[in-house]
DNA sequence: AGCGTTTAGCGAAGCGCTTCGATAAGCATC
DNA sequence: GATGCTTATCGAAGCGCTTCGCTAAACGCT
């Protein structure tokens, strides 16, 4: 591989020159630079990472730690990571994986011995030992996903508790007067940071508009075909005319299959909004309305966090996307079919 | 952070000492080793990544391409990410996530910049663009699956085609004379290298103990709960009495609910076995007898030969994993109830 | 013409490590 | 006690880049 030396010469400059044309830091006389371009194309000169790591200091390298249990539901989390790496590629930064118990050994290891910028925090969970490892490490830290402690970290995440508000409104204003949460299962309640929080201001808002208001976990992904059914039977029975969904797709899938058995129209008899999902809620056998958790808005978000702490502005905030409401007709006025 | 200066400093010797002694590649006294190894504790001491890269001549990381394609099956390649993150931790090497239209441009760009020592590729299309892509860079490159075209490649894998043959004989040695195998959903003999290789298998084996066969298809993720059923329901009526499933969890599920919709019970009434299964068939509704593919086994593998590659040890060679056999009671003589 | 100011480019230091000799003890050997 | 080996340590070069400070040359102004 062609080195900078290698660059210069056939450009006829010093390398110092070289080194400037190619970041732009300072300024070269178009025909120099035209020059050295030229050389660059003819010797296939990429700069060394690890030359650049040292001399320059930025490594261009952001960790994702990134539990990876197996437990977590897989088509969302390799969305967020997908989209972790499209939006730090974008910025010319490759992304390195920490993954298991690996993750806070590995934070530790890759903050001391410089190997990324920054560390980007996935899969959060109400109480994460990440969180203490973030406050004693130098590399900027960003979560995605809002811990119960979070003075003085850096996160982002959809406002979930906005978008679980706003379909209970959204419910209340078409008459609804009994709504039910179909939420995850049991156990996401302790090791996600975002189901307590819709589950939180699910409840809230729905003591606000006074309306009743239950909740009701599915399962896992193998549980969920009977668990959600369930639930949901159980809602119907209690007089419930409308549900708010936080589920996995698969859940999504066997709760609409349970009204569509139970002969509930949506949404003549009864209406649904979903709260959450980053799937396409548009091509469920019936489309379902949506406040989605679009993971490249919260990586890119991320991302520019992650880039502004390296640049050395550490605001440590919890900064929250607003959610996006997509209707796709599965709100309704409140029939009484649903309550017989 | 502390670097090896103050490290040398604060052990009273020179930083080459300190490196030997880290390194371990030349002999240090056991009293001068203490002292090192003291304050390498003391300071917290981890050497800096980017000037190990540059002056040794190892990054200690692997690139991991991983097209994740929306359609690609979720649960099965994140457990391949998982293991081969914890196959590359095992020595001592971080993984370096280069996903979608990235993964080509990007494994250009890593090998390059030096970014990394060796590249693994998952997820391997029987045409794969990234097999020119590999023969023309300077990393080694280790397939995690086998593309028609191998030739000077080094490619780990297990043998499915074995797995499928031993499938076959399994059920033809327990009287089984028209077997049908449930495999994937049809896109996927395009884009995926292992299904054609256990099609072809299935049917060249059958045709060897000369028993009935019957290739059929599954549906992607949100299809499967149909397609499979629909399929299995085909195979039975043209009189299988036995079933190989080469298919996704989701597609298990349902056909073993198909089958007990049709009151048949395994093994009594129809014999049943997966192959290449990357989830514990052990736990399904039924128990199901299984050639697994097991990640850990090739990321292992893959790693193995990626190290030995880096070491200059181009072995250029398809590195087949012999199956293994679980079973768990899903296999059955013969009966005519599963005919009639 | 003589002054300061800008512009383009160069040289060299230094980032923190690995690794190659060189060197000085320590120890037998004869 | 001079000779040769081994063993433990050191100094220095060098990996390929970024960046600081400097110097000419070119420019604009009076």
């Amino acid at each position: 591989m062609a080195n900078i030396n290698e660059v210069a010469k056939a450009a006829g400059v010093s390398i110092s020159t070289v080194s400037y044309a190619l970041s732009g830091k300072r300024a070269v006389s178009p025909d120099t630079r035209r020059r050295i371009e030229k050389a660059v194309q003819d010797l296939n000169y990429l700069p060394n990472a690890g030359a650049r790591m040292l001399a320059g200091r930025r490594t261009q390298i952001f960790a994702l730690t990134e539990p990876l249990r197996k437990d977590t539901h897989a088509p969302t989390h390799m969305a967020f990571v997908l989209a972790a790496s499209v939006a730090a590629r974008r910025h010319d930064y490759d992304v390195l994986l920490l993954t298991e118990e690996e993750a806070q050994q590995g934070m530790r290891r890759v903050a001391a011995n410089r190997l990324v910028d920054a560390i980007l925090v996935l899969d959060v969970a109400p109480d994460d030992p990440r969180v203490g490892l973030a406050r004693s490490i130098a590399s900027p830290t960003v979560f995605i996903g809002v811990p119960r402690d979070n003075a003085g970290l850096i996160c982002v995440d959809l406002d979930f508790e906005a978008a679980a508000a706003r379909a209970v409104d959204l419910l209340a204003d078409a008459g609804h007067t009994s709504i039910g949460l179909v939420g995850q299962a049991e156990a996401a309640y302790e090791k996600s940071n975002f189901p307590p929080r819709v589950r939180g201001a699910f409840l809230r808002r729905a003591e606000v508009r006074d309306v009743e208001a239950v909740h009701g976990t599915s399962g896992g992904a193998r549980a969920s075909r009977t668990a959600a059914r369930r639930t949901v039977a159980d809602m119907i029975s209690r007089g419930a005319t409308a549900l708010v969904l936080h589920t996995a797709e698969e859940a999504h899938g066997s709760i609409l299959a349970e009204l569509s058995e139970r002969g509930l129209r949506v949404p003549e008899d009864i209406s649904v909004v979903s709260v959450g999902a980053s799937f396409d809620t548009a091509t469920l056998e019936t489309p379902i309305d949506s406040f989605p958790l679009d993971p490249q808005a919260s990586c890119d978000a991320a991302v520019d966090l992650a880039l502004a702490a390296v640049d050395g502005h550490p605001e440590p905030a919890v900064h929250l996307i607003a959610p996006r409401y997509h209707a796709h007709g599965s709100i309704g006025p409140r029939h009484e079919k649903a309550v017989a």
